[in-house]
DNA sequence: CAAGGTAGTCAACCAAGTTGTCCAACCATA
DNA sequence: TATGGTTGGACAACTTGGTTGACTACCTTG
């Protein structure tokens, strides 16, 4: 049997792949994965540029390249802190609430697929496994989500 | 609870970097992962160029430029292919044997830290139930293992 | 044996990061 | 409250690790 992170990098291409696969299928312009993925945190917090860019686990300047792109393409926008006058919220749009929102029903397609194929129960282990060892190694601050390759 | 390719991108994140940390700790040069996974993919298959960047999932002149750096490392020789000459074999060296072997202890060792942290069952289950889902998504060929971001 | 496909290489290019530098604003503290 | 260290954001130069395209030599098949 394969060592466990090849397994891990082979499922998420493939998931990924077919993610992608079907937004296109739809006509909606697939974003990177990185780019829901900055969804998906401002859905649940407010954040700065470098709280997303410590998140996806890139530096400040890379997520700042990535927050540009959203704000050309209507996704987010900029506004001013409250009480810091350097920083800036990043907050989605109602643009940016919908991809997230169709992107969450694809994904739940996708997931429930996967638990056809393998078992309801099998995929709650790995999900809850995940979790655990996630949380025994990292505690509460969780890595950074990119992938190093 | 965080969708599937999260959880799959964060553990896949977390052990590689754990593994690449121990490495250094030891004093070994740390390769990068698609290094690794061609000399795993070398012990099992006498493989070509091309069918390396087919297994990483790059394109075959990505894959050359890997293979030739493994060459001037020491790690893989190049051999005349037996009945097409336009072609060549990629085969590990002792070196490249002995830095899988070790890479192998080391892994084993870290999948033996999970199973401890979330049960030798919990990890069996995650083993077998992802290596399930690829062969319903993909039969036989696999995809390639670089994963998209 | 001609026609199309394939392995490998060279070269130009590109995307998505990085490091380094800077400024304005923040914050702790003495 | 002055001050020295830290932080958010931006700009620029660079690096990395890929891509596409073109070409040759060789293979394969009708």
């Amino acid at each position: 049997m394969e060592p466990v992170p090849m397994l891990l990098a082979m499922t998420y291409r493939a998931m990924g792949d077919q993610f992608h696969d079907r937004l296109r299928q739809i006509g909606l312009e697939p974003l990177r994965p990185a780019h829901g993925y900055v969804f998906r945190f401002l859905k649940a917090r407010r954040a700065t540029t470098v709280d997303i860019g410590q998140h996806l686990g890139v530096t400040k300047q890379a997520a700042a390249k990535i927050v540009n792109e959203l704000d050309e393409w209507g996704y987010v926008l900029r506004e001013p802190h409250p009480t810091d006058k350097r920083a800036q919220y990043v907050t989605l749009t109602t643009k940016g609430r919908d991809y997230l929102k169709f992107a969450d029903n694809l994904w739940s397609d996708l997931e429930q697929e996967m638990a056809e194929a393998i078992g309801e129960d099998t995929l709650a282990t790995i999900k809850t496994g995940l979790a655990a060892y996630l949380q025994h190694v990292h505690g509460e601050d969780q890595p950074g989500l990119r992938p190093v390759w």
